[in-house]
DNA sequence: TCAATAGTGTCTGTTAGACATTATGGA
DNA sequence: TCCATAATGTCTAACAGACACTATTGA
């Protein structure tokens, strides 16, 4: 590794069916056996990190990166693909709109079926997922699984995606009314049998002034 | 800067009465007007990053640390004391038991008063303080603000100090009551007039199963 | 006695989750 | 017609915030 002395690493995640997938590279150095790696780089003179995480998606995905975020620093001397000691790490979400057929060598793996890595770019999926699901509280993750226009049951669905749980429908549907996040539109979708769904529209009209009430939730 | 190639710098906060206070260094380069800077300094060799920052609180806050936790890499372009282009933040709390006087040039300054710094610090002390507010449902942060014995109205403004907010007294007590994580001692402590306030030890005993239910507080 | 602070009991409005019901299309 | 899915109304238990009250000390 030249330049910065340091790379940076992204996880890079799109829906799967009822899961997620990551994408992930399969190398094969010569004489040795092959393995896989998450994306990373070293950053480029002048490139911001998040410019640098944006650009490894780009070129790896092909697709544009609709939401990124850092999830953290990494240096804790595990062994990473990289002859260097610190890994910076960038989680991504892929837009599902964009046909995303990724880069030679590269797989959209199912999180739950993610093969052995090195234990730095172990710990740096762990953060990732860790990450989204941290911020999606107070950012619009899960609509930047989604197309522009999509069922609330689709947007239920992506936010079960990405907590990993199970979650009430009317509650849901309650709470997503009362935030004024979205927005119906005229359209309606027939999948195979049952009511079509009408199609809403990310559009948040109104800050959600509501002071969260303190929690005692310590994991001990 | 040589070494490693990147900085470790650290946002120690202790309380100050009703506020958080900052440890800030003031530096005088000869030839320069003076200026103030946070603590920062590069990895030693074969150091994790977490190890870096409690070596840094202990060099400069003289006093053992109690919590911290990563904020994440600031690399933007923005101007640092050191020449690097990297830096790594973390923040800490420094125990209130310690009496922690610290090192030569070194000051307790409150956060409402911080004097200006370079931009790449000046963002990592905002980072810093809203990386205490987002870990504290979730890590006993406040605790770490506090003697291992205490009153509830201590605690109470220690939730208060670094929220940045009142909150109610019943509520905050019975909230507590149901998280299981304090516990009674037979001691009891009068401060002036007014009955005297029992004291209480951070003993965790029980999980919190309780899921957050989905939240829609998107800042917009 | 009063002032000040600790600690608690009760009421009320909000809300998450459970359940049931209606609506609307395809087979 | 039956079935599957969308969408919504109602009930209930949990809980946060408001308020008032009791308890216990020093002045």
């Amino acid at each position: 590794m030249r330049g910065a002395g340091y790379t940076v690493d992204v996880v890079i995640v799109r829906p799967h069916g009822r899961q997620l997938a990551v994408l992930m590279k399969h190398v094969s150095p010569s004489g040795a056996r092959s393995r896989w790696e998450l994306p990373w780089d070293s950053p480029s003179a002048g490139e911001t990190l998040d410019e640098s995480a944006r650009r490894i998606v780009r070129q790896v995905a092909r697709t544009h990166v609709s939401w990124t975020d850092q999830v953290g620093a990494f240096a804790d001397g595990r062994k990473h693909p990289s002859a260097g000691a610190l890994s910076v790490a960038f989680v991504a979400i892929a837009a599902d709109g964009a046909l995303a057929v990724p880069e030679a060598f590269h797989s959209w793996i199912p999180v739950s079926q993610t093969p052995s890595l090195q234990a730095r770019q172990r710990a740096i999926l762990e953060g990732g997922l860790s990450t989204i699901r941290q911020r999606m509280d107070h950012a619009p993750v899960a609509f930047r699984l989604l197309s522009e226009r999509f069922t609330l049951g689709e947007l239920q669905q992506a936010y079960e995606l990405l907590l990993g749980r199970r979650l009430h429908k009317a509650s849901f549907r309650r709470a997503l009314q009362a935030s004024y996040l979205v927005e119906p539109t005229d359209e309606w979708r027939s999948e195979g049998r049952g009511r079509p769904a009408q199609l809403f529209r990310y559009a948040p009209r109104r800050r959600k002034s509501g002071r969260r009430p303190v929690r005692f939730d310590l994991l001990v």
